[in-house]
DNA sequence: TTGGAATATCGAGATATTTCGATTTATGGA
DNA sequence: TCCATAAATCGAAATATCTCGATATTCCAA
């Protein structure tokens, strides 16, 4: 649980519009066919939602992996992203840590 | 209560600091004589333990009070800055609304 | 009213972040 | 095998943040 990292991924407006997007995957496209399964969303949706360019949100992706918000699993050429939302809760459980008066 | 100013404010590790060390009076030289019921704490006491120009310390509060995390009083020629614990209590609800899932 | 002390503001250089387009690296299908 | 597609990485320009020293402001005390 680094703080830092996760605070400084939360520190863009968009970063934190995906997280919010995740929340639900109807906020994307149907599933690629075969991929009903997955819970996760393609870079390629993301991008197109949130309308930055491709290398854009896969940096974008990445920082949020490494704060620990979101998973990543490949399928194929894809790229599936969902939330972790088990670090989700850990995070917000430390900064409250950090930041109540005990 | 804006989120962006916020997060912003805790995206660094020093005003992080600061306000851990504004939860506990006693983390800092004794309060000037004639101001001994004052809860807050003045620029240069904070200045010293951070180990930061002035200058910064200064703007670093006006970033954390404009972040609502801190309030100021000014009494003569010293501001003394304190948590405002309602506005910090305000700020982690809305994070974990906006993170956590309905 | 003048001097000094505390804080705020200003201007600037160094560093970090944002965001892009171009390129590279997988992977799957014809 | 070769091509097309998805995603990751690279390099760079624009912008923002950090941090300082210098200066301005405010206030008290002599």
């Amino acid at each position: 649980m680094d703080i830092e990292r996760s605070i400084s991924a939360l520190n863009n407006p968009v970063r934190r519009q995906i997280l919010e997007w995740l929340k639900d995957r109807s906020n994307f496209p149907p599933a690629l066919p075969g991929h009903e399964d997955l819970e996760g969303v393609c870079v390629a949706y993301i991008q197109e939602k949130a309308n930055l360019s491709q290398s854009t949100i896969s940096n974008y992706m990445g920082l949020l992996k490494q704060a620990g918000f979101v998973n990543s699993e490949r399928h194929g050429q894809w790229t599936f992203y969902r939330r972790d939302e088990e670090k989700i809760q850990a995070f917000l459980t430390a900064v409250q840590g950090e930041l109540l008066k005990p």
